[in-house]
This record gives C-alpha cells, structure tokens and sequence, in this order.
DNA sequence: CCAAGCCTACCGACTGGTAGGTAGGTCTTT
DNA sequence: AAAGACCTACCTACCAGTCGGTAGGCTTGG
C-alpha cells in the first residue's frame, strides 16, 4: 500500500511551519499568536500544540531552519573558491539572490538581531563562524594585495546592513522611492549598486 | 515643607514618556505593556492613563518627539550648505553622531520600517521629504561634477543601511565582534570606516 | 472647595496551555 | 476474516493569567 497513512501527518506540521514563519517576519514573535497561525492553516490552536510542544519550539524550529539554510548557501557559495575580486562578487551575489527568495528570514533575522531576545543567543553564535571565515578570507586577500587595503570586519558590516536593510526595510523605502523595491526591476538595480559600491571599495586600482 | 507638591506633576507626564521610549525600544510595541511603562516611572498603570488617554496616544507621542529630533538635526546639517564632499561629510557626521546619542530612535524606526504597521504611514510621509532632498543634492552635484556619479537614491540608501544597521543590531554585532559596538572606541572605528567607503565612492578622483 | 494626581477594584477580551473526548486508520491476535 | 488494542489528528471546553481601559474614591496643595 501507499504509505499514505498519515496523510497530513507531517504535512500539517510543515503548513504550521510556514505560516509561522510568514507571521513571526510580519509581526514578531509577541505579535503572533497560536490563534492567528492556526486560522492560517484552517485548525484550531490546541490542534497546533499536539504537533508542537509550545509557541516558543515553534519560533526556534522557524529559526533553526532559516539559520540552516543561510548556512547551507554560504557554504556552497565558498566552496571551490576563487581569490579576489571574484570571490566577494560570488558571496555577495549569492546572499543577494538568497535575501531575494528569503525575505522572511531577513525580517525575522532583523528582529531578532534588534532586541537580542532570548533565541538570539543560539542565532548569533550560528552566524559567528561565518563572519569570522569572511574576516578571515578578506584579511588574507588584502594581505595579499588582490583587496584593497580596509577595515575587513567594518566592511563587512557595512555590507551586511546596506543589503539586509534594503530587504528588512521594503516597506519604509516603498515610500521613499515611490515604487515596489522587490520588483525584479529594482532588485536588479539594487544588485548592480551594491555590488559597483563594493568593488570601488575593493578592488584595487 | 519642601516643594515637592507637583514634584511630578507635567514631571510625571515626561517620565512616563521617557519609559516608554525605552521600553518601546528595547521591546517593541506589542512587547511592551503599559504595567511595564507604569512600574519604570513607580506609579500604577491607570495613573498613566490619567496622562494619557490610551497607549497608542503614548507611543505616537514617543515617535513624534523622535521624529522632530531628527528632523531638526538634518535641518541645521544642509543650514549654511557647502557643495560636494565636504558637505555630504558634514551630514554624515551629524547623523552617525546623532544616532550615537539617540539608540532609542534608531531601534524604534527600524522596528517601524520592518513591520509597517499603523503608525508606520506617518514616520514614513515624515521622513520622505528629507530623503528626496537630499537626492536632489547629491544628482545636482553629481552633474556638477563635483561627486563622482552613482544612482543617488541607491547610495542613498546603502549608506541608510550601513549607519543604522550598525546601531540598531548592536546586540549581533557584539557577539559578531566579540566587543561592545558602541563604546567610544569602537564608534570611532566604525565612523571613520563609513565616511572612509563612501569617501572611496564618492570622491572625484 | 476644588482640582490634580494617584490609588484600588473591576471589566471584557484575549493569551498560551491543558483536559478530555471522538473519529478513523493500522496493527496484532485469534 | 473478525475483533479488540492502539495510534494519530483533531475537536470543544476550560484554566489561570495578562492585556488595555474604566469607575470611583482618597489625599493633598492652591
């Protein structure tokens, strides 16, 4: 027979999943309740804690899998490496084109990022190894001279915020720019300015 | 007897303000109950609504004050207006040192550009003529030729990011640096990087 | 005397979580 | 094959606690 047992055994699970994850980056943890995520997946709240043992494992699940991925994708996109030039338009391309499609985590990373809650502990030393690795590859490129010469940890952070901060914040710049900042067009404008910013930093003249 | 009859008087009502601030801050606004607010100032919550009449009232006070801050500093900024360089320099030192001053500001804006919620509309049409003034001044001098060229909205923006991500993801950026980000030192680092970036960016060569 | 400022006591709405029950499928035993 | 045991998934009903907000009383200085 089909293993057809469990028919929307595990799939509830995951449509739980989802939908907590799209109201934890709308509205924050505190701004969600087990009400509005179950309305979402058409059960009521006690049918979401026979799947999960409490609100707070269902935000660390959402965290735990979004750190995952973000993980999975900086690892690819440093395996195989290059040096210079080349390497950082990789990484930067890559995270870009991953915010694109995560724009969740990117809200839910910024919040968390905010207030340093009691989760944030364990995303903060997930994300540590890969900032020290970038440090790291930048120092041994400008040390070699196919970087120019900068603060290695502050140019990184420069990075970090004037991408994150174009996705985190689509709202407040849909005001100011006047037009949707997701549309492909603009993401496409977006890419093209960051990247042309970095490498007048970076790449030596 | 000693004049502590009002001791608290239009006192209390400035005191309830500045808990708020904080609490909003470091909370957000679902995050943060008016007991919270109450037991900061060391009063009872209705006693804060005898001052208030609601909560929403509280935190529309808080971001309206803010907002006015920042307004003003960006006015005396472009007061008496350079050209080129020199005067991109100036804002942006006036408002890495106000952010400095004012964390608060920093972390209920972002949390307002992250989730767009109801009060969101009137910081949003609040901050959009300065934004779109100083497009223009960057295109004006851009075609002056005294800036080299760039998409002005997009720098713009990147340098939005850069700044105030670093302020407002302190806590991350503690354990990513494995120092505090806002001690003296540390500020004076990060100021000189970011004018340095964009000095790279910006500056005809 | 009166008003400001603060209080206690209360309200209805909502929160996360629990208790207990039911429908229906599978597995095991006869 | 039939029957009982067990399981998952979901439900309704309820709990204690907290939320923002209101009503009304007490105290105190002008």
């Amino acid at each position: 027979m089909v293993p057809q047992a469990p028919p929307a055994a595990a799939d509830t699970k995951i449509l739980i999943l989802h939908a907590a994850q799209r109201r934890f980056a709308d509205h924050g943890y505190e701004g969600t309740s087990l009400n509005d995520i179950a309305d979402d997946v058409g059960i009521r709240r006690p049918s979401i804690l026979h799947h999960f043992p409490s609100k707070e494992a269902i935000y660390r699940s959402v965290l735990a899998q979004l750190v995952g991925d973000w993980s999975e994708l900086v690892t690819k996109a440093v395996a195989d490496p290059t040096t210079g030039w080349v390497q950082v338009e990789r990484v930067l391309s890559a995270a870009f084109e991953f915010f694109e499609n995560h724009t969740d985590f990117v809200r839910l990373a910024r919040r968390e990022a905010i207030d340093g809650g009691p989760f944030f502990d364990e995303i903060a030393t997930a994300l540590q190894p890969l900032f020290d690795q970038a440090v790291g590859f930048l120092e041994r490129e400008m040390r070699a001279g196919r970087l120019r010469k900068h603060n290695a940890a502050q140019l990184l952070l420069s990075g970090y915020g004037a991408i994150l901060s174009y996705f985190s914040d689509a709202p407040l710049i849909t005001v100011l720019l006047g037009t949707d900042p997701l549309s492909p067009a603009a993401l496409k404008v977006r890419r093209r300015e960051v990247v042309e910013l970095f490498r007048t930093a970076l790449e030596p003249r």
